[in-house]
DNA sequence: CGTCAGATTGATATTCATCAAGATCGGTGG
DNA sequence: CCACCGATCTTGATGAATATCAATCTGACG
């Protein structure tokens, strides 16, 4: 499968693409690159030049306190168009680090914008992307506001399994999520401690388990009903856009 | 001033907008809408027609849960284009709500279309609206899980401050802020007796004063030190996009 | 075999939520 | 003009959720 037909697959996920367009995408010349797990994908305060499209691994956009603490304000996974942002905003005000091994697609600005201006309804879905992106954003912020860790917790693995089901890595109720408590801690905003002592009570109560990288939810269902789960935001829809 | 000018002075503050571009977006048809407060504007899980530029007052989004509890995730001040998401994403995740009453001009999602097919760089500067709406929520989202109820409350009034600044409604550390305690927190994800007593803080400290709706930023340098704030996110900088 | 990152555990400290009771304030009807 | 009303703000007391600190344990890997 060449690099960048997981984004024409991201994409098909939610409007229907005609030929042209698909043609187009995969006209786009691309670089291929790898950043080893702790690498920055995309410096904070930079004004990148490309934007880049996550092929492998999970990627995160960090935001650094003065004091040191660190949040993790979205994760990014195969098929996803991280950094789409820089196209418009030009000047980064987080970073993207790369939580595992990722491997992208490097597309130049110029490349997009030109994309763009010859197909509106192309650009119009990259601009879908970022908004499924708020969305996601709109929805973690609920929950860090309104709901305890339990439900938190369950709501971002129900999150997860769903996004990477889209793009065939989760499939049977099982997932690969190689991240650490400690990087979960700094994406809910919780303490590690206290993300070890949520993860065993969701073990206990059979909903999930979580072995090195390999994480088996138990109970769909149970898990979303516990955290209020409802998928509207993620746009798995397929429409005219 | 014609109502739609609030949006070019957006823009404007953003990017250099073309005579052209200017006279088409002041072609725009649009019809103006009052909302009292405690209205909705949009409700969730429905699929507006019409985008919304919010002309006078304040609106917020926000998230029910299951429990009754709510999250407002953004807050939207006048020269706000809230829900250019539903141009695009269709079904609302989520609703917005008049928080105090509110002035809207309505603009069919079909002229904006249409005006973005013409004008590539107006659809780009749409697009643009809704990425700094990204960057605002991304650092709700730093706020809410790594910072204490005092820096995350100065940080939002920090960041409003310089947003009602931009449309020239604040000026000498002044703004009116029509937002009871109750409303504040949920935006902050906190119990309103916990807002009272933060508020009170900030007070004692000299740094806010805050009588029923006329707010004074005593000390903005001190208030963003407090809360580690940067406002590179606002994306207060005029560049090609 | 030693090392190191990550997971786990226990004890204690903070922050924040909850509950319940006044106080205040702006607006409204008589 | 005044009395009253509901909404909002304020305060105190108590409890729950989560953070912090400090060990210990585990497993992968050179």
């Amino acid at each position: 499968m060449p690099a960048i037909e997981l984004l024409v697959r991201m994409l098909s996920r939610r409007d229907v693409l005609s030929e042209a367009e698909r043609q187009r995408i995969h006209a786009l010349p691309f670089r291929e690159k790898l950043f080893a797990k702790g690498e920055s994908i995309v410096v904070s305060h930079t004004e990148p030049q490309e934007s880049c499209l996550l092929l492998s691994g999970i990627a995160g956009r960090e935001i650094i306190l003065e004091d040191g603490g660190r949040q993790i304000t979205a994760l990014q996974v195969a098929g996803d168009f991280v950094d789409l942002h820089g196209l418009v905003l030009k000047r980064m005000d987080h970073g993207v680090l790369a939580l595992t091994d990722c491997q992208v697609a490097n597309v130049a600005h110029g490349e997009l914008i030109k994309l763009g201006e010859d197909m509106p309804h192309l650009m119009r879905l990259f601009w879908l992307s970022t908004l499924i992106d708020g969305a996601i954003q709109r929805n973690w912020t609920a929950s860090m506001g309104r709901r305890n860790a339990l439900s938190q917790l369950a709501h971002l693995l129900c999150e997860l399994y769903l996004r990477l089901e889209v793009v065939g890595l989760a499939k049977d109720g099982q997932m690969r999520l190689h991240l650490s408590q400690l990087v979960l801690a700094d994406v809910l905003g919780l303490s590690a401690v206290h993300v070890n002592r949520t993860l065993q009570s969701l073990r206990r109560q059979g909903l999930v388990e979580w072995l090195g990288s390999d994480v088996t939810i138990r109970d769909f269902d149970k898990l979303a009903e516990l955290s209020d789960f409802d998928q509207t935001y993620l746009n798995l829809i397929r429409l005219p856009r």
